[in-house]
DNA sequence: CAAAAAAGTTTGACTACTCAAACTTTAATT
DNA sequence: AATTAAAGTTTGAGTAGTCAAACTTTTTTG
C-alpha cells in the first residue's frame, strides 16, 4: 500500500496534469501545492518513479502511469465519498468538509469505503458535483461546459463548482450557486470580464469571468 | 498534536497500567503489544517522558501522567464511537470493527468525532459493552463483576465482552453472548474450571473460567 | 543572443520511527 | 548466595519524509 504522503503526491500530480494542455506537471507547481520545498518534490518524484508511479525523466515533464493514475482515483473516490458522507450524513459544512476528507480519505479500508458507498446510495457525484469514481475506477463526467462561456439569457443549471477554497465555497453557497440550483444569465459584459446571473426567488449576482468560470453549468 | 505512533503507545501503556495490580507498565509486554522491539519500545518510553506524557524511571514501571491519561481516553473515545458507528450504521461484523476503527481513530477530527457522537445519540458504550469516554474524559463504568465469579442458578444479564480478540468475539456472537443477552448460570464446576450457561432460547454453552472472566454481568 | 529568472537537482542534515544485537540490571531459581 | 533467566537499555544502522542552500539546466526577456 501506498503512505499517506505517497497518495497526496498522487493525488496533486493527477489534478496537475488534469489542468495542464501538455497532460505533464512540474516539480515547482508540485511542491506549492502540497507546501514542499522544490527539492523535496524532486527525491519524492525519483521514489515515484522508482516505484513504477510516474514517468518522469530529468528536467522534463511528470506524467502519471496507469499505476499511479488508478492510486489517484481510488483516493479520489475514498475523498468524495466521505464528503458526501459528512455533508448529507453529518451535516457538516459545504466549504469545511475538504479539509477534513483530505484526514480521513488515507485511513478508509476498502471494506469501510463500500459500506459507505452503499449506505449513500452510490452516489455519482459529491456535494461539489465532482464525479465519484466507481470501485472500478470508471468516472462519468456529466457534460458541462463553465458559466463563463454562456450568452446573456441562458437558462442553465449548476453541475458542478470547481474550486475547493473554503472562501469561494463559502461564498458560492451564500450566493445560492450550489450543484442543482438553476441560473438565468441576465447580461454578460465582455469589457468588465463579467457576468450577472440570478437564480430563483435570488437578488442577481455580479462574477468575474475568473469566478463564473470554476462554475460548471449544463443548459436546460 | 501526538502522533499516530504516539497514540498507539499511549493507548496501550494505558490498557497495560489497568490491568496490572502495581498499575504500572513494562517494556516488555508494551513491546509486545505493539509488535516492536523491546528496544525500540525503550526509546519511545524516553521520548514520551520528555513529552510528560509518563512518569518512567529506568530499569522501573511506566505510569501515565494526567497528561497522557487524558491523551488515552481521548483515543478510546475516539476508537468507541467509531466502533458504534460501524456496527449500528454502516452494519460491520462485531469482531471486525476493532481493528477498523484502529486505523480510522487517528484521522478523526474533534469537530467530526463530535457529529458522529451527536448522529449516534451520544452512546455511552461501543458495540462491546465498553464505556465511553464523554468529551470531557469522564468514564461511567457500569457496575458488573465477571461471568466467571457468578453461582449457580445466578440470573444475570451480559453487560461487557472484554476481549477485542475476533476469534473470541465471533465464537461470542455465535454463542449468543453480547451486552442486553440474559443468562442463566445453570451449574459450575471449580474441579473442571468452567461453567455452564444458557441464553434464552438456546442451547447452554459450556465455559472456561477463562473464556467467563471476559464476560461481564450485572446481577438481574 | 546574452543576462536574468525560473525550474529542477543535489547535498548534508534533521526528526520520527524502526530493527538487530550487544550489553546491563533486576528477578527467579536452584 | 550463585547462577540463570527475564527485563530493560544502548548502540549502530536503516527507511520515510523533510529543509536549507548550493548548484545546474532550461526558459524568458530585454
Amino acid at each position: 500500500m501506498a503512505t499517506e504522503t505517497v497518495e497526496n503526491y498522487i493525488k496533486a500530480l493527477y489534478a496537475l496534469c488534469r489542468e495542464s494542455p501538455s497532460g505533464e506537471a512540474g516539480v515547482a507547481r508540485l511542491a506549492q501545492e502540497l507546501g514542499v520545498t522544490k527539492g523535496t518534490a524532486t527525491s519524492m518524484i525519483k521514489r515515484l518513479s522508482l516505484a513504477r508511479l510516474v514517468k518522469a525523466e530529468p528536467y522534463s515533464g511528470i506524467a502519471l502511469t496507469a499505476k499511479g493514475n488508478k492510486i489517484a482515483l481510488d483516493v479520489m473516490r475514498r475523498h468524495r465519498v466521505i464528503e458526501t458522507f459528512l455533508v448529507r450524513i453529518l451535516k457538516l459544512d459545504w466549504a469545511d468538509v475538504h479539509e477534513e476528507a483530505e484526514r480521513l480519505e488515507h485511513a478508509l479500508s476498502p471494506r469501510i469505503l463500500d459500506r459507505l458507498d452503499h449506505f449513500l446510495g452510490r452516489p455519482s457525484t459529491d456535494p461539489h458535483g465532482d464525479p465519484i469514481p466507481d470501485a472500478a475506477g470508471n468516472v462519468s463526467e456529466a457534460r458541462s461546459k463553465p458559466l463563463a462561456k454562456c450568452r446573456a439569457r441562458e437558462r442553465v443549471c449548476i453541475v458542478r463548482i470547481k474550486d475547493q477554497n473554503r472562501a469561494f465555497l463559502k461564498f458560492a453557497a451564500d450566493s445560492g450557486f450550489m450543484p442543482g440550483v438553476n441560473l438565468v444569465v441576465q447580461s454578460v459584459s465582455p469589457q468588465a470580464a463579467s457576468l450577472i446571473v440570478r437564480a430563483a426567488r435570488r437578488k442577481p449576482v455580479t462574477l468575474s469571468q475568473i469566478a463564473a468560470a470554476k462554475i460548471l453549468v449544463k443548459v436546460i
